[in-house]
DNA sequence: CCATCATATGCCTATATCGGAATGCGTCAA
DNA sequence: TTGACGCATTCCGATATAGGCATATGATGG
């Protein structure tokens, strides 16, 4: 097997850097495909490959007008990686992380010392 | 080109679904391979090559204990994740939501009436 | 040292990607 | 109709993946 589909979930979709950037763009309103490319410095076809991937999986939204095709974000596709991720805020989250963080050092730290004795 | 290596960043470590699902088991504290590679129905190398790519990306940890290797969460490598969707919430949270929900149905309702072989 | 358990790594194949270049297709204006 | 514009879709090549299988590495107990 090789790897899942780009368009099998957000989780695939967003893993490229430039599908991220083009979602961050559209958080500004929607806009048109040879915008999105000059803004991203990527070709046109690439833009077009890119934005088909995120409709695809439900991130983005086309509205034709006129000549042009208008894109907007669609964010309610990132729901399941927000939801997924919040399973894990615990763990990062305020005196909760430091805790954790110390733990570690403390873990590491025995085992980089020597098996010698206790001081005081 | 090819695709951005899966250990390029946590965006691309978590697009693989039996990856996410490890993280989620790691949840409940530290694990040694096999016991991972057995709830999680797949081979231990398998276990083992996934581990390695969420390792490298610094997602999880390993200490060794003896004969076996206790794989644990390391979430902070989660954060830049967490940011990037952040910049989103505005998007889907709240009455926001739901007004952007009803343009949709609106517009999608609309453009259903022309015999149109729309996206899929 | 040897046998055994726990884990890591190597080799292999099929597959799907990103990117570039060329081209197809639909829309608008004259 | 013709031309120009905006965008989508091909074909191509290089690359790296997930997974199966075999095997190497590593630690532990005799």
């Amino acid at each position: 097997m090789a790897r899942a589909a780009t368009t099998s979930d957000a989780f695939n979709a967003i893993a490229e850097p430039q599908r991220r950037e083009i979602l961050v763009l559209l958080r500004g309103g929607e806009r048109p495909v040879t915008e999105l490319a000059q803004d991203l410095g990527m070709s046109q076809p690439q833009a077009s490959k890119h934005l088909r991937v995120l409709r695809e999986v439900g991130l983005v939204r086309v509205r034709g007008a006129g000549k042009q095709r208008l894109y907007g974000l669609d964010a309610r596709g990132l729901r399941p990686l927000h939801e997924w991720l919040g399973g894990f805020e615990r763990f990062w989250s305020g005196s909760f992380d430091r805790l954790d963080e110390y733990v570690q050092d403390l873990k590491q730290a025995r085992r980089e010392e020597p098996p010698d004795g206790d001081d005081q």
